[in-house]
RNA sequence: GCGGGAGUAGCUCAGUUGGUAGAGCGUCAGCCUUCCAAGCUGAAUGUCGCCGGUUCGAACCCGGUCUCCCGCUCCA
């Protein structure tokens, strides 16, 4: 099966069995935002409980909190995002190129700084030690002529940048001559602005409300709060705030179904430590994070780190878990050492103090922070996509089955009456009445025993229990393995311990 | 945003040179069945993605638009 046809099953599966499903489907559906349903919301509720389990529950130092969607529009500043998420974008006509306005001028700056660097190092040449930098570049006319076409430049370019002038921009790109690198053609669009963050307003009235952004990532919900949570936890450093939560981000080009969405779930953990430990925590958690991983027995070979070679303003180390989607190696989650940048930052923006005052050391210190930061909808489109096995039995006929790692699926026991008749729903009922309390457990009736079990084998469902007519005589019952497909006979309490055993948390982390 | 492909029942698709929609599977109601889909009977479900144009008449031709997939581009 070709990745395209693989990936194109997989879509199709998700909303056939109520996995997921585009938003506002009857009105032409919204691009790039889907729904989770009545399947999908119980895969993706195990995934935060598997997560949250292993971050939180399991670490005597990390908390859990959630933060609001809305925050003061300051915040955005101090992070960087303001600034980092509005592109003046420009497309070349004839290449079909898109490049951001900004950098094409920034570019075409450094060249003419090429040149005057060529001038020097030539002058330099022809001087020897009498060289004198200062006196060339104030007296030579070619290095005059320079550096004052890039003062001109640089004066129209910052007006047009400050003013948010996107049509000064453009002239500037054209009186510059710009060329774009692959056609060499000057045939340009408009430069239009994109912002990738979702606006909103705060207030009813019009004209006095405030203008706020949804939040692009959760993390700054967890920076703010950094000394709310400190204080009131009494949590020394280092230690750990986690968050599970909504972001949105305006992407000019959101594709491959949920892999990149308009609106989708973070799960953070901030883990905030003493300056210059920062190297071993990163090392730390690149471990922790893949043995995490690895515990869903999704297989080895399909996942692999991919460290950052350009790294964001906040980071002085960054790597991504990469996973063997249909579509290829893509980013799963970040692991990123993002040093005390938003700490600082939102210490000068706010005016307050966010220092953590170390009683070992007795002294105050701006925290570093080591984040870990996973797609949620990722993590579900990895889990889903792996899972969605097509198998050719024996006897020739074909089997979908899903075979989700048995922790995280949505149903976890069928229970089915071998026929519809004897009483044997009447016992079956009573049995998953006795489940349903600590297992998410369906009842199914309807069709052939054979069409049931294919049925929750596409729905992931680890264990189906066959009540049949032994059933009555002396209470055991048949459990079925999703993956074998092997069935054993039972009493129902030996059942329970079964499947206690296997979905055990404790043991699926520790493997 | 650009280029390519696609959109007909829940799914997979058919629909002859334009004459107001079909199949299989699935679903539902029964029947029959002692363990791995496709036994029998019956039923429901479509403004043929949406809007407009051409035409006596459009699922089909033309234009626009929306959505999805692929490539390019972007991704703090």
């Amino acid at each position: 099966m070709s990745r395209d046809d693989k990936f194109k099953k997989v879509i199709s599966h998700a909303k056939e069995y109520g996995f997921v499903f585009q938003s506002s489907e009857i009105y032409d559906g919204l691009s790039a935002v889907y729904d989770y349903g009545q399947n999908g919301t119980d895969l993706k509720n195990n995934i935060k409980d598997y997560w949250l389990k292993s971050m939180v529950q399991l670490n005597d130092n990390i908390v859990n909190i959630d933060s609001a969607i809305l925050m003061h529009p300051k915040i955005w500043k101090a992070s960087g995002h303001v600034d980092a998420f509005n592109d003046p974008l420009i497309d070349n006509k004839d290449s079909k190129k898109r490049y951001r306005a900004d950098v094409l001028v920034e570019e075409h700056i450094s060249k003419i700084e090429n040149k005057i660097h060529k001038e020097i190092s030539k002058a330099k040449k022809r001087f020897g030690d009498g060289f004198d930098l200062e006196q060339f570049s104030t007296t030579n006319p070619r290095v005059l002529g320079y550096t004052k076409k890039i003062k001109e430049i640089s004066k129209k370019f910052n007006e047009a940048l400050e003013k948010d002038d996107l049509k000064n921009l453009k002239k500037l790109i054209e009186e510059l001559e710009i060329a774009c690198p692959v056609s060499g053609s000057k045939n340009w669009t408009d430069v239009k602005q994109f912002n990738l963050m979702f606006g909103t307003k705060l207030g009813a009235s019009a004209d006095s409300a405030t203008d706020l952004y949804l939040r692009p990532e959760t993390a700054q919900g967890i920076f703010v709060n950094f000394l709310n949570v400190q204080k009131t936890s009494r949590l020394k450093i280092p230690f750990g705030i986690a968050q599970i939560g909504k972001a949105f981000r305006n992407e000019i080009v959101a594709r491959q179904f949920i892999f990149r969405m308009r609106e989708f779930e973070q799960m953070e953990m901030q883990y905030f430590i003493k300056p210059g430990t920062q190297q071993k925590w990163y090392s730390k958690w690149k471990e922790n994070r893949l043995a995490w991983h690895l515990s869903l027995g999704m297989g080895k070979e399909n996942y692999r780190f991919h460290d950052h070679d350009k790294l964001a303003h906040y980071a002085d180390a960054a790597c991504d878990i990469e996973f063997n989607f249909p579509f290829g190696f893509k980013e799963l989650e970040g692991i990123h050492s993002r040093t005390d940048f938003d700490l600082s930052s939102h210490e000068k923006f706010s005016s307050k103090k966010l220092k953590y005052f170390d009683p070992k050391s007795n002294e105050s210190y701006t925290p570093f922070v080591l984040e870990t930061s996973i797609g949620l909808d990722r993590m579900f489109l990895a889990v889903f996509s792996k899972a969605l096995c097509e198998e050719k039995l024996k006897d020739g006929t074909e089997r979908i089955v899903l075979k989700i790692p048995k922790i995280l699926a949505p149903k976890k026991i069928a229970v089915l009456p071998l026929l519809k008749k004897d009483s044997l729903p009447e016992l079956s009922k009573k049995i998953k009445e006795e489940f349903k309390w600590e297992f998410n457990t369906i009842y199914d009736e309807k069709d052939a025993i054979g069409r049931r079990y294919r049925r929750q084998d596409a729905l992931g469902t680890p264990y189906c229990l066959t009540v049949d007519h032994q059933s009555l005589k002396d209470g055991t019952i048949t459990i079925r393995d999703r993956d074998s497909m092997k069935q054993e006979r039972m009493k129902v309490e030996e059942i329970k311990l079964k499947i206690r055993a296997e979905l055990d948390i404790k043991s699926w982390l520790n493997s």
